[in-house]
DNA sequence: GGTGATTTGTACGTATGTATT
DNA sequence: GAATACATACGTACAAATCAC
């Protein structure tokens, strides 16, 4: 039983549609030519007489694959192949999120809980590979986040480079594009609510600090302590 | 500063592609008229005037919710609103995973390690909603891929069921969610590499048993040793 | 079962906006 | 600024699938 790239045993083997084609076409074409990130595709026109297609699919393919941040469209430049993240994950969420805005809160919710579990998972790889000029950076930033905070600024992108360099030293890739996927979806879900409390954002910075304590000290168990405090104020004012 | 929903900070404000504005005309239509998976959406011509857009820059628009899986397009019949899933997710990675198929199986390991890291997070949950109903399903389906395998057929069906039910009790859908995707992702790429060893199939049968018993026991400890030995075989032959 | 109406799928032509040289 | 190459947008026509009558 083959059951194709999405999965499914589709009972009715009806023929792929022109556009899906297309996109098979032209994933086809980076693998064979080995293309690399940042590489050029051929320009929409010779991608048509390359395959077979009209324009309008060949241009409704590109857009799949540009969905899937698998190319990456300039105007007036060319298409290039990208370097595939999880884009389309974060874009999926995100509208799923929207969605129950005005009722309830259960996708945010969910996406906090689901940051935390990465954060926990990866303790013990984090406290093994410990490197004390990751640990100045992240001390740094901890700084940053403070002094932002104490001046009533947003510290969202300190927030995110912290998480970013936590998990700069896990091997698994995937992992990382996860973790910053779910870090996005909750930034862009956040403002469609209320406002945090001025303590929780202190909360906040002190809970990164405390994660820079524990591994200072090599401490598992406290890390996964330090981890739990920094979602709290989130998780129980969902 | 507001990043727009892919979490970039542009510095051009450039206006927003008519495909793109037709995108969150779309999005924006879900909402307003709270339309739910299933329900239909107006018919492309419709949609056209309704937006101001042309059919071509509406059905590109449609092209990137189809494959977000916002929507969901049937030839002759309409366009309807679909219960979002990671569809995009598994389709990204499955065509990362083909990328570097002839000279490495990254891909394939970092899909592994999550599918084990996520088996493993959500031991303490899984633990303590135990539930006899359940516990009887999974006896039942290990019984089924015992069967198969001895007759040396393929038991994927099953193993993705078992996995299935082992997180129907989780609260958090996005982890199902991603439990699932995770092992579409595995199923479709294994068959890119070598098959694995007969030995290596009896073991992962006896892997599952081994989970279901240390379910039934309520322990924790041995759940997570189980999830380990399952994942183990596959691992170290990448 | 067949026919026509409806809806999406494909093709092509033309004009316009955009970036590079 | 001009020329070139490219993507973007729109409109129209027709093909294919589906459904109701």
């Amino acid at each position: 039983m083959h059951t194709g790239t999405w999965g499914f045993s589709e009972a009715t083997h009806r023929p792929a549609s022109t556009t899906q084609q297309a996109v098979e076409g032209i994933k086809q074409y980076i693998r064979d030519n080995a293309l690399k990130p940042g590489d050029t595709l051929p320009t929409e026109s010779e991608l048509c007489e390359e395959l077979g297609f009209s324009r309008s699919s060949v241009r409704e393919a590109i857009r799949i694959l540009t969905t899937l941040d698998i190319v990456d469209v300039r105007h007036g430049t060319g298409t290039f192949v990208s370097s595939t993240s999880l884009k389309a994950l974060v874009q999926g969420l995100i509208f799923r999120a929207t969605l129950d805005a005005d009722d309830n809160l259960e996708t945010l919710r969910d996406v906090v809980e689901i940051r935390q579990a990465i954060d926990l998972a990866i303790g013990q790889e984090i406290t093994a590979k410990l490197d004390p000029s990751k640990l100045e950076q992240l001390s740094i930033i901890v700084e940053k986040m403070s002094a932002k905070r104490k001046q009533g600024l947003n510290f969202a992108e300190e927030d995110r480079e912290f998480h970013q360099v936590l998990l700069s030293e896990i091997d698994n890739p995937i992992i990382r594009e996860l973790n910053d996927a779910f870090w996005q979806v909750h930034m862009n879900v956040i403002p469609l609510r209320k406002l945090e409390e001025p303590q929780d954002f202190s909360r906040t910075v002190r809970a990164h600090q405390d994660i820079v304590d524990a591994l200072q000290n090599n401490d598992l168990k406290k890390y996964q302590e330090s981890v739990l405090r920094h979602y709290e104020p989130l998780l129980t004012s969902l």
